[in-house]
RNA sequence: GCAGGUGUGGCGGAAUGGCAGACGCAGCAGACUCAAAAUCUGCCGUAGGCAACUACAUGUGGGUUCAAGUCCCACCACCUGCACCA
């Protein structure tokens, strides 16, 4: 017992025939039905792969592989986002090229991934930094342009101070810069956008079509925060200007009684000849430019604000005159920028109305507007027409009648989802193929002309002007305009680290085409990705932007689907062995090389798949490792007791019953269960001394796509035909996983008292009669019920 | 505040309303060994008992049911995301 063999010359060995026998490759068509597995492409950092990795793509690997034994045409392709700050930033620190560091970067990790023994397709590997592949991202980009879904605006941006760059939304969430983490602030600028507001909907309503985990479809729908409400004009008093605000309670408009713009709101400069408190105004607004994000949301604080002398506003409903103030807890990026302030039913306004003596007028029945805003339902009181009516459903409805009908307000939407700001002021990206000429504006690059190729640059630094390194070489910047021929200036902005994996799924359907993004059949034949596996960090990030530039190409007849993936699942952490999250700074970090060089690789990936739920965070245990690396130990060793007794047949029912359980809980990622009882069955084959060959062989099959190496060595040794990954995935018998004699529980009111023995079809007189025989001496009292329920148990009810 | 989730041994975690704790780790005992490691075998929720057994146990308190970790109500704690979003 205990015999070892050598997991590295045993994966070495494999992994090679695997390469030669192309047996991964995917066939573009084809009678067999297809599938195409997706999971995250990494950034080829310069640290290498992280255990986090390896738990990411053995589950769609695990998947795939069972597929193929099925007898599926499978597409688990992988690649590289190859573009992004940390290369540029290594760059500017050593002097090396991105490009060069890109480069040796992907060929670690190509390494690292094959030592592993994924089952990728590595015919169809990409880089989003290879010309070949972003000359179709600038293409994308200039649909995008084309059908007005680009535009410039010169508005406050999120913008890091150490990377110096512009970031989008979803760059910067919780006000953190997503590569460094420091603080993001707020800053006027001019940046492009893509709108991805006009696709909010269809994104919305595209989750109702995919089998999405219901915590990340809340997600979206929380990150892209629809809301119903209106649109209502206030008229200044004694100018002839209205302001703008939007409410979702336009019923409460009977107890407005201030009003609040953004201290950025461009009505301040228009009217500050007006204003006898500039200064003071001045002086706020400049206070309100310096707070970082985090400091104006983050903070739960005292209001602040500075009341308009010299302004006001007239209420359109009762004719009031009303105080406007400004204040940063109104958002100039929200809404008009403007609110109507209802301080007897929003908490936010009651605390303005107190610190700045404005009047509370309740116009809902309810709760006490003395110690807080009362938001609930209740009685309309004090608005006039309103009066009497007891939900808000009527009475919005009610006004925005009224609203409409004097032409004051209207129904509207808005959205918490932002523009994508999408231009970064680095080098390392790709060029934003736009033109700008005196005469004609802005200007695409002609399609044929694409790629256009980042030119060669020996200073990474970002300009002190916050301008891009591309700023600096004229022979790039100075172009002819493509439209009336005259002299122009190319956008030397390069696009986000996000724009590359937008669309990469299109290009592993056909990954060398020089004529289309990928062939028209091809993506046909290959999409929607039927099952996609990445992390939860992407869910508002690279799986919105993602959607969107899909539905994109799906309006303008590129593809087929409406949605890039028909189903999408995630993986949970892998915490340090302390239970905190892995760090450098924190010494706790795992390398996966170090365990496949220890343990193995089948070791490795059948670890991280069997240390717990796969969507729940789980710290690392190097014991656990062990654990796993004896069983594949044990394993290894079962063709030496192959019909050690001859005739056995003890076995049967748990196989059939192994092949139901490991064929069941992969479809629903319950590794850690389709492990453990590949390991029971090992547990009673051991007690057993002896397995068939038939046996064996199953097992085998069910164990591959978890170690598959091992198993490939273990088919050599009992002479299966050709590769075990090439193998049919074996089919239990229903009959067989049903024992004819079970065991079933006794209970007395509800209480275990024995347990008996019987035919799985045994009658319930039958059944009650051996249980009271099992447990007669405890049979003392009157017996009220029985109850049988067969194969589970038996319950007799006693007083 | 809003949304989603989680709470089970010393640890990671199993349990279509039907014998709670599968499987693994750690621990304990034994075998092998001069010895250790490795390996193998057995035990392993808590309390009481030599034992067979008994009582108590799935965050807390109620409820439904013959039967609740699981379903319902209330609460507590923690995690994740969003957040002065009008």
């Amino acid at each position: 017992m205990g015999k070892y063999y050598d997991h590295e010359q045993v994966e070495k060995k494999w992994q090679a025939r695997w390469e030669e026998a192309g047996i991964f490759k995917a066939e573009d068509g084809g009678d067999k039905p297809k599938f195409y597995g997706l999971v995250e492409f990494p950034y080829p950092s310069g640290a290498g792969m992280h255990v986090g990795h390896i738990k990411a793509y053995s589950s769609i690997d695990v998947i795939s592989r069972k597929r193929r034994m099925q007898g599926y045409n499978v597409l688990f392709p992988m690649g590289f986002d190859s573009f992004g700050l940390p290369a540029e930033n290594y760059a500017i620190k050593t002097g090396t090229h991105p490009a060069v560091i890109t480069r040796k970067n992907i060929e670690h990790f190509t390494d690292q991934l094959k030592a592993v023994g994924f089952s990728f397709d590595w015919d169809r590997n990409l880089a989003t930094s290879d010309p070949d592949y972003y000359k179709w991202t600038q293409w994308i980009f200039l649909k995008l342009f084309e059908k007005g879904l680009v535009f410039r605006a010169n508005t406050l941006v999120n913008y890091c101070p150490h990377c110096k760059v512009v970031l989008s939304n979803e760059d910067s969430q919780g006000g953190k810069c997503d590569v460094c983490h420091s603080d993001v602030v707020q800053k006027e600028k001019s940046v492009w956008y893509l709108r991805i507001t006009d696709y909010a909907d269809k994104l919305l309503e595209g989750l109702d079509t995919v089998d999405f985990p219901e915590n990340v479809k809340q997600q979206e729908v929380n990150w892209i925060g629809r809301s119903e409400g209106a649109f209502v004009d206030f008229k200044l008093k004694d100018i002839d200007e209205k302001l703008e605000i939007y409410t979702t309670r336009c019923d409460t408009l009977f107890g407005v009684t201030f009003m609040v713009m953004a201290p950025e709101h461009p009505l301040i400069d228009k009217y500050k000849d007006r204003l006898s408190n500039f200064d003071e105004v001045e002086k706020y607004r400049e206070e309100c430019a310096k707070k970082t994000e985090f400091e104006r949301t983050q903070l739960v604080k005292e209001k602040t604000g500075v009341k308009l002398s010299g302004i006001s506003a007239i209420n359109p409903v009762d004719g009031k005159e009303i105080p406007i103030f400004i204040a940063d807890y109104v958002m100039m990026g929200y809404g008009t920028g403007a609110i109507m302030a209802v301080p007897a039913h929003d908490q936010r306004d009651w605390e303005f109305a107190k610190k700045f003596g404005a009047d509370i007028i309740p116009v809902i029945e309810g709760g006490n507007i003395e110690e807080e805003a009362y938001s609930g339902d209740g009685n309309m009181i004090n608005s006039g027409f309103l009066n009497g009516l007891t939900n808000k459903k009527d009475s919005i409805a009610k006004m925005l009648e009224y609203l409409e009908d004097k032409g004051i307000g209207k129904k509207g939407v808005q959205y918490k989802m932002k523009d994508w700001a999408f231009n970064r002021q680095r080098y390392w990206g790709e060029p934003i193929p736009l033109i700008h000429c005196e005469k004609c504006g802005v200007v695409g690059v002609p399609y044929e002309e694409l790629p256009l190729t980042l030119p060669d640059v020996k200073n990474f630094e970002p300009g002190e002007d916050g301008n891009s390194p591309l700023a600096k070489i004229d022979s790039f910047v100075n172009c002819k305009c493509p439209k009336c021929g005259g002299a122009a200036k190319r956008e030397t902005d390069t696009m986000p680290q996000w724009a590359g994996s937008s669309w990469y799924f299109l290009r592993f359907c056909d990954p060398k085409n020089d004529k289309a993004l990928a062939d028209e059949a091809k993506l046909k034949y290959w999409m929607p990705v039927d099952w996609y596996n990445g992390g939860m960090e992407h869910v508002t990030r690279h799986l919105i932007y993602s959607r969107f530039w899909h539905r994109f190409l799906y309006d303008i007849g590129v593809v087929n689907t409406p949605e890039p993936y028909a189903k999408r699942s995630y993986q949970g952490l892998i915490l340090g062995p302390d239970g905190e999250k892995m760090s450098k700074s924190k010494g706790n970090v795992v390398d996966p090389m170090d365990i496949v060089q220890q343990y193995g690789a089948d070791t490795l990936k059948l670890y991280v798949l069997f240390m717990g739920d796969y969507g729940a965070a789980t710290p690392w245990s190097e014991n656990g490792v062990k654990g796993c690396k004896r069983f594949i130990d044990r394993f290894a060793t079962l063709a030496d007791i192959v019909d050690k007794k001859p005739g056995d047949t003890s076995l049967e029912s748990s196989l059939h019953k192994m092949i139901k359980k490991v064929s069941e809980d992969i479809e629903q990622m319950k590794f850690n269960t389709a492990i453990a009882a590949m390991m029971s069955f090992m547990n009673e084959v051991s007690a057993n001394g002896s397995i068939t060959k038939d046996e064996l062989a199953v097992f085998i099959k069910l164990l591959s796509p978890f170690a598959p190496h091992i198993c490939e060595e273990l088919w050599e040794q009992i002479g299966g035909e050709g590769l075990v990954s090439c193998a049919k995935w074996p089919e239990f018998d229903p009959a067989k996983t049903v024992d004819q004699t079970i065991e079933i529980a006794v209970q007395i009111n509800g209480k275990l008292r024995a347990t008996i023995e019987i035919d799985k079809d045994e009658s319930k007189d039958g059944a009650i009669a051996k249980a009271k025989e099992a447990i007669s001496d405890k049979l003392t009292g009157n017996v009220v019920k029985e109850i049988y329920v067969p194969g589970k148990i038996v319950n007799i009810v006693m007083k």
